[in-house]
DNA sequence: ATAGGATGCACAACCGATTGCGCAGCTTCT
DNA sequence: AGAAGCTGCGCAATCGGTTGTGCATCCTAT
């Protein structure tokens, strides 16, 4: 029945030392002599004693615990993402509270409570595509928690961002489709309100204005990333009197359902039409009919850099409280990536 | 600079109340009156406070923080099965504690600790490959931390499990093949030291000799799940005298590797060969050559099923310590699962 | 009028680890 | 020999909540 828990006063009491003693002879204090300290390491050793970090967290005032947020884990996008957030934050000994939002606002308000009320160091966050307000997020400031946002991230300034600005990266893409010969190019854009959506747009613009065609509006769809929103794109655009001969879709997996709907109506992928695509998931090398070209974003990088920044952010905490210059904003330079065609 | 954290004391300062009638207050205690409980919860509202779970954690012992260690998010499977996790665990309070193994057990060891020092209430965890000792695990015994395991499960039968038995799952896979005409059945199994490759084996040995097939090993090969094994070993298949003429891979994974080899060796998929799986994963829809069957294991149920088992001995901790013979062990029911094959 | 109960709140201990301070006992220097 | 310094360790406060106990005050019943 003496099954207690391997704490500091165990230990001590076993050794006939105080609990003091013990804590400092385990952090290698000086203080401590030779013969003590090392008997409590072999006791603490057998005992398999592993400090609570909850009563660290009182003294320190840190946790080692970081909250991240994003959508849907089952992206290869953000499973990459956390993957990359994972390597980093090992490295500097934290660990990874997890959650997704479903991009509901309401599950995303959530896990944020559940996070502050946990006290995590800092949150990394992907914002659900429905986020249109920032209470829930603003309410860390109390607490001293800072939020990095990646890839997702929100249109106001007084915040730190890590993201893939892909303005440049879609203009390079229709520079690329144009010099291929095609003259015709639709765009599947995200919900309007990302700011996602409105980088592209403004690339898609801007790429076709460089090239000297004429933008026709007709071209530009938004589908709110479900399967259904994406067939109903498509179906408008093969319906036009003069459909499309090339399509950027939003990302890989509007890719994928876009394709599977062209498909369906008969349309001839890489005959009628050529896809190409942002994000080039490592899973499309796998699908049918992969993009032509794809924009590489990064996943894992941004998230590496992600909590890299907020390592950054904590380190110099104290300093902080300056007015509201200081934000950090990362961007990365996306790459095209031609795919061999099949 | 009156910067301060919200926290019980700094509400009963300003409402000049000690801090036991915050508490009691927030939890609707009976004996506050009415009044000061609606100011305190009023000025709780207002500073956005939320209980320390760390602080909380000291009298309850309970941290509502369980661990998920699983060998790799990127797979589909394991995303849905944090998922299934995610699910069960918000509706009991809890939030989620997240590691990979990558398949490494010195990785493995680190996480667990980590999970260890944080207190968790609990951990559930796919196993490594690679992890052939258990005592980073049995050390949780001794914090009273309950382990369920769950898809990759140990051997030992001391354990909680939440798994799918897919001895049955195989069996009925090549009846299928048979019925369909399919009688050199090769089997491109996982490691050798795995459960779920034992299981597998087991199956298949049985199902072909209930086919009165003959057992031929060398259609038998074994893959570490690399792509280069997987190719090496659809190499040695196809290098028979007698070539198989249905292959079953031991996931999606596996599978569209061997698919992509095989088609990289002018092999007709669907044609010279057919290629079965288990999984079933949603991701398979979109690729270029699905399985023709596949044996859906489930991965969100099973994430489910474990959380809500962890729950269950977290209820009845008290009454545990019986011998070693009260053991969770559930095994879910895999169905086959038929693909249109285009 | 007074015992008894109900009401409303404060005091203080506790959880596990950290850390400034203090205090012996011993060594060393002058 | 006495002052000063070092060595090795214990005491106690602290972090932010929870909770058993105690103590007034007021109401009610006999």
């Amino acid at each position: 029945m003496e099954s207690k828990l391997p704490t500091l006063k165990a230990i001590a009491e076993k050794l006939k030392v105080s609990v003091s003693t013990v804590s400092r002879a385990l952090n290698n204090h000086s203080r401590i002599g030779l013969g003590t300290r090392l008997k409590v390491q072999q006791l603490a050793r057998e005992l398999n004693f592993e400090p609570n970090a909850k009563a660290v967290f009182f003294k320190q005032k840190k946790s080692f615990v970081i909250g991240v947020v994003l959508p849907y884990i089952k992206e290869e996008f953000f499973s990459l993402a956390i993957s990359g957030i994972e390597t980093a934050a090992i490295i500097n000994n934290y660990t990874i509270l997890f959650g997704q939002s479903y991009d509901d606002l309401e599950k995303e308000k959530k896990i944020v409570t559940a996070m502050k009320r946990q006290r995590v160091d800092g949150l990394l966050i992907s914002l659900s595509k429905n986020t249109t307000q920032f209470d829930h997020l603003a309410a860390l400031e109390k607490y001293d928690i800072p939020v990095v946002y990646f890839d997702r991230v929100p249109q106001f300034k007084n915040a730190h961002k890590v993201y893939c600005n892909l303005y440049q990266g879609t203009i390079e893409m229709i520079s690329w489709l144009f010099n291929n010969g095609y003259r015709r190019i639709a765009f599947i854009n995200g919900p309007e309100k990302m700011v996602a959506s409105k980088d592209r747009l403004e690339g898609y613009i801007e790429g076709i204005f460089r090239q000297k065609l004429k933008v026709d509006m007709q071209l530009v769809e938004n589908t709110d990333l479900s399967k259904e929103s994406t067939y109903k794109a498509v179906r408008k655009l093969f319906s036009l009197k003069n459909p499309p001969t090339a399509i950027i879709t939003f990302n890989d997996y509007v890719h994928m359902d876009a394709v599977q709907y062209a498909l369906s109506i008969n349309i001839r992928v890489n005959k009628d039409v050529v896809f190409v695509s942002y994000a080039n998931l490592p899973i499309t090398s796998y699908i049918a009919y992969p993009p032509l070209a794809s924009i590489e974003q990064y996943p894992y990088r941004q998230g590496e850099r992600a909590m890299q920044v907020l390592m950054g952010i904590l380190q110099e905490m104290p300093s902080a409280k300056d007015p509201d210059n200081d934000y950090v904003l990362e961007e990365l330079t996306p790459t095209l990536i031609l795919h061999p065609s099949n």
